[in-house]
DNA sequence: TCCCAGGTAGATC
DNA sequence: GATCTACATGGG
């Protein structure tokens, strides 16, 4: 058992589940939560001041403490945003806890992949679908049955066909393809950078940004979906309707600077929440 | 029935 | 180079 101050930490755990960087864990009530990062699952609750893990301090130290990203300084961090941008001030006062995860790259790049074209809810089920499917059984939670996200061995000879079985649709041959290369090598997935990562068929700039970002911990990575695009282009005066996806990711990453892909993701939310009232 | 969803590759001009 | 379009599937 581990406990950890909240008042050391921003940490908002329920925010950071709900903000479509993550789609493996669950929910099990408003303040309880399940983790799941490679072989490892950990049941988290929310205490009076802070979070219960229930596993060791050690664990948490190695497993959980770098998930969560707890070693970056997220006060000097969102000071660098405001100091870019000021109307950031609001938006980040209200998403105070909100945190870009370290997460397994590989897991990141099949997500990905997957993301393209689907809402938040079908990529979470077609994630968990895989993991069921060919990821190692880790243990159950309240009758919740937890699976790991399957190792790139375990995906291995899964042909085209079979993940267009599980519905994968036309990102089936791009999932086979990321498979074959990590696997032999040609895409070193703990040194990718952009051009390796776009290699693999099915991955151009928003899905390799996000694999940067959210699998390899480059918070410099700024990946522009559609969201995003509505959103910069909202904000920002200098960017027009007929702005290219790859000048507005210049742009956020010259005006955010070495911490681009964090104002990213308060800036996605922000815009999940203006876009539908404008 | 039609339209769109955390995109990308390939064809066409 | 810039601009279409097909690509699977499910939900509103």
């Amino acid at each position: 058992m581990y406990v950890l101050k909240i008042e050391d930490y921003d940490l908002d755990i329920l925010k950071i589940l709900q903000s479509g960087q993550v789609f493996r864990y669950e929910i099990l009530s408003e303040d309880s939560f399940v983790l799941i990062y490679q072989d490892h699952y950990v049941v988290v609750s929310k205490i009076d001041g802070g979070y219960q893990f229930e596993c060791e301090p050690e664990e948490f130290q190695s497993i959980w403490y770098p998930y969560l990203g707890l070693d970056l300084d997220y006060q000097a961090i969102n000071q660098s945003i405001i100091h870019a941008d000021a109307r950031f001030e609001g938006v980040i006062k209200e998403q105070m806890g909100l945190r870009i995860l370290r997460q397994d790259p590989f897991e990141m790049l099949m997500t990905f992949i997957i993301s393209q074209s689907k809402a938040i809810p079908q990529i979470r089920k077609l994630v968990n679908e895989l993991s069921v499917k060919y990821g190692r059984y880790l243990g159950k939670v309240e009758s919740i049955p937890i699976y790991a996200f399957p190792t790139s061995q375990a995906l291995n000879h899964v042909k085209e066909e079979e993940f267009r079985d599980m519905k994968f649709g036309y990102r089936a041959p791009y999932l086979e393809d990321a498979v074959r290369l990590v696997n032999c090598d040609l895409v070193q997935l703990s040194k990718a950078q952009l051009p390796m990562l776009k290699q693999i068929k099915g991955v151009g700039d928003k899905v390799a940004s996000c694999v940067m970002l959210f699998g390899l911990g480059d918070l410099e990575a700024f990946p522009v979906d559609v969201w995003m695009r509505k959103t910069m282009i909202y904000l920002y005066d200098d960017l027009g309707v007929k702005s290219k996806d790859i000048d507005i990711q210049n742009y956020g990453k010259k005006m955010f600077g070495k911490y681009a892909g964090i104002a990213q993701q308060y800036i996605f939310e922000y815009g999940r929440q203006i876009i539908k009232n404008l």
